[in-house]
DNA sequence: TGTGTTCGTTAGAAGTTATAACTGGCAGCT
DNA sequence: AGCTGCCAGTTATAACTTCTAACGAACACA
């Protein structure tokens, strides 16, 4: 994913060694969450016998942490193919949505609880603020008929006041405010739905997306 | 909480220890959150040793799901509490932000990462369907003007034709919707501001959770 | 060909959940 | 009151987990 090509020959066979436990623990969480992921069945898959996997991971944390860059640079890479193509808004969306339904727990692992003393590394916001950069863009381009008429006027002030967030972003507060609800709203549909609180309502949560996707788009 | 009364002396015994274990239980969810719950720190702490708890709980899921249990109760009580107050879905919102605020964590095992081969007891799903009928109480009393024009009609159609859940409740599908968008809305912006993904960004959660109720109760 | 880094091994410490078997005491019935 | 039986809490143990330490072997490089 990132560090395949390397000089030396040792350097190549590590970050060989590094995906391979990646590839294995990605099949972990995907089964049973992040939770339950465990060194040594990693190591037991692979071949090797348990600590031999500490010459690559100085722990378990190290190595969730990087699962957890990965996983945001996925999602990041998703949004900017997606906008690269001229995507608006409701594309986006869309982009997100299938993002996320593709593997749930890949999901969790950047949007769902987190750890309480845990502190996401310098790189894993950069990252999220290159996603929130995309998402700015898009919003700033919405409809000019809807760019027009602001989603809240409130927060639009509140933004336009506070906001320290990609400040190199010179955009209109009412896109701020757009970029923030879509980012919520959609999560907060999505989330609900992958962790199943919606089974047994008879309700198509895509209907819901959509609307949601409607009332960001067309106000 | 709920077993507190019992009759023979060795019932009260069994009910006021396990509520010493679920207070110990809840002290280390709030000071690290669910997966770092551990029985043997809880029996260290009460001054019994290691497998005692095992006579008050099976297993360690047992006394998660206890908690899950008491926590989603919690919750549909302090909404049937504030709705007893004749509130509005303005107030509600309230009520569902402060307790979410009080307890992080609590809000987490309720609506945080679900374990994937977990599946939620009867009573759960119960408790939950109280609170949206609490919820859909409210939205079906919501101001008239306001009543009249639909969040979104097609998401209304969709109700209309396929919801299956609080089915005694005979209620406008402009209010089901309303209820859903309440619901995920709000659970959008207090599941990222509680996992700490505003931090940064020099923004105020109050601001966007007022904006969100705006949108909900006044459209 | 020698030298040194590094990889993988086994051994083991300190945890965890959970079960099995034993003891002591309390409850309730007669 | 006394006997009986259930039940709480104990220790011992198994099977896990993460992670450290010490050793041997293999490989890259000079």
């Amino acid at each position: 994913m990132a560090e395949s090509d390397a000089r030396t020959p040792r350097e190549r066979y590590r970050a060989q060694v590094r995906e391979e436990i990646k590839k294995h623990a990605w099949e972990q969480i995907a089964a049973a969450g992040a939770s339950a992921l465990s060194l040594n069945a990693i190591a037991k898959q692979i071949g090797v016998s348990g600590p031999a996997l500490y010459r690559y991971y100085a722990n378990r944390d190290e190595l969730i942490t990087e699962l957890v860059k990965d996983a945001y640079r996925s999602l990041a890479d998703a949004f900017r193919a997606r906008a690269a193509t001229g995507a608006d808004l409701a594309e986006l969306a869309r982009a997100l949505r299938e993002w996320a339904l593709a593997d749930p727990q890949r999901y969790f692992l950047v949007y769902g609880t987190p750890v309480p003393g845990y502190r996401a590394p310098e790189d894993t916001t950069a990252i999220a603020s290159e996603i929130m950069d995309v998402l700015l863009g898009a919003c700033a381009a919405v409809a000019p008929e809807a760019a027009a008429a602001s989603l809240d006027d409130q927060l639009d002030g509140h933004l336009a006041e506070h906001r320290t967030w990609a400040p190199e972003h010179r955009v209109a507060p009412s896109a701020l405010s757009r970029a923030l609800l879509f980012w919520s709203r959609l999560h907060g549909v999505l989330s609900l739905e992958l962790a199943g609180h919606f089974t047994g309502m008879g309700l198509d949560p895509a209907e819901l997306y959509a609307a949601e996707t409607r009332a960001l788009t067309a106000p």
